[in-house]
RNA sequence: GGUCUGGUAGUUCAGUUGGUUAGAAUACAUGCCUGUCACGCAUGGGGUCGCGGGUUCGAGUCCCGUCCAGACCGCCA
């Protein structure tokens, strides 16, 4: 045995109690006469001492080889301190050691194991295991258990069922680039490992399980994110025999359920947008309602003036920031060079002041008198001392830009409360989106989204106009689940392939087992899948998902602790029938 | 594929206009210290300035290339 208590447990009620101890050495603070080692576990700090006067002098010897990180198991009895740290749950006891065991030995580590670690980023990853030591990245690791153990309580206790599905499956064109694995056995031949279990979980439907989820990892080839790992994990959840309002309502409960059990906060009811709402009125389909900055469209009260920008955009749109009026000349020069950078490519910024006497000032003054800027103050709702930042241009260009200014400023004011929560569903999203580039149509959500069923006819005549009964639940300006109701006729499949530029051919050879499902009783059914990463990152306060994975890739998809991904021998390409192009 | 930022002691960083022997803090080692908890004091060791090339009398500093890391755009049905 090698402990009666761990590291956090103890308290001024255990005094004089003997007690066995065992972690790791945090830190020694050795006053010659007197010595105070921070022993460490899972649970907590606990101070020992080794005093001169009352530690067997074998005891204090041994105590004095002691180093950062050593493994150590002791014994002794709990004492009251002369001196208490309010601090720490364990400030008002100490023990006085009077058995030290040393189980092993460390290395001092390469960065300091403390929550204010001196580790940069790179070094915390290749010794990952010694950063888990400490508490930031431990307690978020708890935190995903918590929100993975409420996960599976709240969806068991409503019937569903948790079903694996494999990853070795099957390589397909749609979507996401696959990450492939070659099988030795059926030479020249390819797994993928599955981007989402998607059709998985829709046969399972058709096998009558209607009610399925699985915490599954998921698998895509692209470029890396602070918000987007290669591996990451998703709530994947499907149900048969449901519309979209039933969908919507069990999740938002399971939602509301692991906000209260794990951070004890009561979340109202999730208010639902539609998609051209949220492009509208934000610039983007995942808005993060925590600040106000709604977009306000003022092409009508810009227009039969001088000034050609504005009369020549095709939208003229732009937003109010309370207090703003008290930006300086130069912090306005740096929105609009942040706008002009070609990564949002805005023209230039346009601003008008509403100052303390209640006039205006903007930058178009030249083309703009007061009454023409008091009905752009009166249109977007601007207050004395607010400042109303406008940008111009092609329709879909424009929202964007704005949409990305809008969560700019927001950071740079501090508006994104990490402690406030605002859920919202976005729904109605289109069907169908148009691709310039393949001049082709891809399927917004996934080629098995339902489209409106008042609308399957407008696939033929006005694809774009289309909506689906697909739906995103976001959180803080963050995408952290996806649904939607799926198709189960086979000839509406049939159709959406077609619609996609799938020929029969190859429907048939990369979905041939769904639609061959479809014709055996496909219950109607629709689902929803989270990203468990970035719910646990966000709940924890952050959106870097890196710091709720317990070992994550870097930004180039590797993992710099094992060295992967990493070259293979001969013999196993060989075996894997596989000739590396020489360069 | 692209844009931007960074790479100097174990670690986090500073390093001026290109100029003598590259600094600080922390960590580490040794000694001292009768209540520490960011303990304190003293002393000491510790550098391929990412790598390669160029300009120059002289490069951590300027130029070119390259590698690595991070953020973002493209991409992510």
């Amino acid at each position: 045995m090698y402990r009666s208590h761990n590291c956090g447990e103890l308290r001024i009620n255990d005094l004089t109690k003997q007690v066995e101890l065992s972690g790791w050495i945090q830190k020694i603070r050795d006053k010659g006469f007197i010595m105070w080692v921070d022993l460490r576990d899972r649970y907590g700090i606990t101070q020992l001492i080794f005093d001169q006067e009352r530690t067997p002098a074998d005891v204090i010897e041994l105590a004095k080889t002691l180093g950062r990180e050593f493994v150590i198991n002791i014994k002794g009895h709990v004492i009251e301190r002369a001196s208490k740290n309010s601090l720490i749950d364990t400030g008002e006891i100490e023990v006085l050691v009077t058995d030290l065991n040393i189980l092993n030995t460390s290395s001092t580590p390469p960065f300091t194991i403390e929550d204010e670690s001196d580790g940069g980023e790179e070094l915390r990853m290749k010794y990952r295991y010694l950063d888990i030591r400490r508490n930031p990245v431990k307690n978020n690791l708890i935190l995903r258990h918590e929100i993975t153990q409420e996960v599976r309580k709240y969806l068991s206790d409503n019937s569903f069922i948790e079903i694996e599905t494999p990853y070795l499956i099957k390589s397909t064109p749609e979507g996401a680039r696959d990450f492939v694995v070659p099988s030795r056995m059926n030479p020249g031949q390819f797994y993928a490992l599955p981007q989402s279990p998607q059709t998985f979980k829709q046969l399972l439907m058709v096998a009558g399980m209607d009610k399925y989820f699985q915490i599954v990892k998921c698998f895509r080839d692209e470029d890396l994110r602070a918000d987007r790992q290669p591996e990451f994990t998703q709530i994947d959840c499907e149900m048969a025999f449901v519309d979209q309002d039933e969908i919507l309502t069990t999740f938002e409960n399971l939602v509301k359920h692991i906000f209260k059990a794990v951070k004890k906060i009561n979340l109202d009811k999730f208010p639902v947008m539609t998609y051209d709402d949220a492009i509208q009125k934000f610039g983007t389909d995942k808005p993060d309602l925590r600040y106000d900055m709604t977009f306000v469209e003022l092409n009508d009260v810009t227009q039969h003036k001088d000034f050609n920008v504005f009369n020549i955009a095709e939208l003229v749109v732009g937003f109010v920031i309370k207090g703003g009026n008290s930006f300086t000349r130069k912090d306005i020069d740096k929105y609009t060079e942040w706008v002009k950078r070609p990564q949002i490519g805005a023209g230039g910024l346009a601003y008008m002041r509403i100052q303390d006497d209640g006039s205006f000032k903007s930058s178009v003054d030249k083309f703009y008198d007061q009454s023409d800027l008091k009905s752009w103050s009166e249109k977007s709702g601007g207050n004395k001392g607010d400042i109303l930042f406008i940008l111009s241009g092609d329709k879909e260009k424009v929202r964007t830009q704005l949409g990305a200014l809008r969560v700019h400023v927001a950071d740079e004011l501090n508006l994104k409360d990490p402690e406030e929560f605002k859920p919202l569903w976005v729904v109605d999203f289109p069907l169908l989106h148009w691709d310039e580039e393949t001049k082709t149509y891809h399927a917004m959500h996934h080629p098995f989204t339902s489209p409106k069923t008042d609308q399957i006819d407008m696939i033929d005549s006005d694809p774009s106009a289309v909506r689906a009964d697909a739906y995103d639940l976001v959180l803080n300006g963050n995408e952290i689940g996806g649904g939607s109701i799926r198709i189960h006729d086979k000839k509406i499949q049939q159709k959406m392939f077609d619609c996609l530029g799938f020929t029969k051919e190859e429907a048939d050879k990369q979905f041939g087992f769904l639609m061959n499902a479809f014709e055996y009783g496909a219950p109607p059914h629709g689902g929803i899948a989270f990203g468990l990463d970035r719910l646990v990152a966000i709940m924890g306060g952050n959106e870097i998902i890196r710091d709720f994975i317990a070992f994550p890739k870097n930004n180039s998809g590797r993992d710099i602790m094992i060295d992967s991904p990493s070259t293979i021998s001969e013999e196993q390409l060989k075996e894997i029938n596989l000739r590396l192009k020489s360069k």
